[in-house]
DNA sequence: AGCGTATGTGGACGATGTTTACTTAGTAGC
DNA sequence: GCTACTAAGTAAACATCGTCCACATACGCT
């Protein structure tokens, strides 16, 4: 019933690479059931392991939780940046932005629709998100906060988005997407078919661009 | 150390009211550490009963949580309902109707401040919060989202929504609200001062206001 | 009065996280 | 090359949690 992928029998009397194996098994379990479902035990077991031998490498199961959040954050920060990769800076630096800031809002619902178990474990208690941690963040070096960063600064560079508007937009435009996010994931709006997220996620943005900027209409 | 308020050891065989006790002793403890920290065993305890007496009222811990958060979003009902009695409809019904909509939004980021276990219990997992269950409702019959789409159908009525703009605009405003509420409480805006969030949460509001609706600039 | 049944009790099981004490083997120093 | 240090894994145990089974109690209906 149990397919145990990664048990085979080691002859050495070390590991090797336990902790590794560790935050795989863990990052597995949550990908599949959410932060709650990262057991220890399990993890430990899945490494042909003892228990125990957890606690050589994790202070707790806090600490082996906290690692597979940041393993799943940096899964956030790639899905990201594979959209982004999509837009060029052509010659209208101002499709440009908002290419970018629809990019960044789009590769997050869609890694959040795609990998729900993943999602709900990067964003969930206590992660150092803030502080540039580069273990939460994929090719680029940025973290998913600083990738919207960025894409916000180009609305800005291109004139889009005053300096005023600009000003912790990345908060405002977080809070939509992540909102949304986890309101079909864990909320109320579980049985939405996945379609219709993705449609509201266009709406969305574009609710998010127009409402960033106080210049048209007050 | 432990100040168990509520075991005054009854001298009935029968309890009389355990599955509201159960009920109540959940709630607190999603007050103080959201939807993980309410324990089945730890409930009965502080009704002064033993472990099993649970199970003659709840089919198991998922069911009393379940009653738990239902009683969490009667209270986000009850926050909202609060902020709403402060606007009347006056002269102006765009007004009334802006000001409808800022007061679920402010309403509901407020209670998220000032109750974050209770508010994260109420919307995680598997909540039947859109169909009308009474259980979820505060005084004026109206769970959080039916109060967003009164204050959302004032915004259409009043002429500051067309009728496109005005469908599924819950879930956009909605969206909003509640990711930065959980950005704050269990994300990367953790330690974000509070009168900072409630800023930010202004922000949103119009935000939302302006951009929810297509007629002003493309 | 008697009985059925809703309600609460006691004891047990498996699972989890965690601690303490012990074992093993890779490595650094002489 | 031997030895001693120490990082890494093991074994056994404990407390807690959810849950199941069999049993006890007393409320309320006839």
């Amino acid at each position: 019933m149990k397919k145990n992928v990664t048990i085979e029998k080691r002859k050495t009397f070390r590991h090797g690479d336990l902790r590794n194996a560790l935050v795989t098994a863990g990052l597995e379990m949550a990908r599949i059931g959410g932060p709650n479902a990262v057991i220890l035990r399990e993890a430990t077991r899945q490494a042909g392991v003892s228990p125990n031998a957890a606690y050589r490498h994790f202070a707790n199961q806090a600490a082996l939780l906290a690692a597979v959040r940041s393993a799943c954050i940096s899964r956030v920060a790639a899905a990201i940046e594979e959209e982004m990769k999509k837009c060029h800076p052509g010659r209208y630096p101002q499709a440009f932005a908002r290419k970018s800031l629809r990019a960044v809002g789009i590769g997050y619902l869609g890694f959040a629709m795609r990998e729900p178990g993943m999602f709900r474990t990067a964003f969930s208690v206590p992660p150092p998100v803030h502080s540039p941690d580069p273990a939460n963040t994929a090719s680029m070096g940025l973290n998913p906060f600083q990738l919207l960063s960025l894409a916000l600064d180009r609305m800005h560079e291109s004139g889009l988005l005053s300096k005023k508007d600009r000003k912790d937009a990345e908060y405002l435009a977080w809070s939509t997407v992540h909102g949304l996010a986890l309101l079909v994931l864990e909320g109320p709006l579980h049985k939405m078919p996945h379609e219709m997220v993705l449609a509201l996620g266009e709406r969305l943005v574009v609710m998010v661009e127009r409402g960033l900027s106080s210049e048209i209409a007050h």
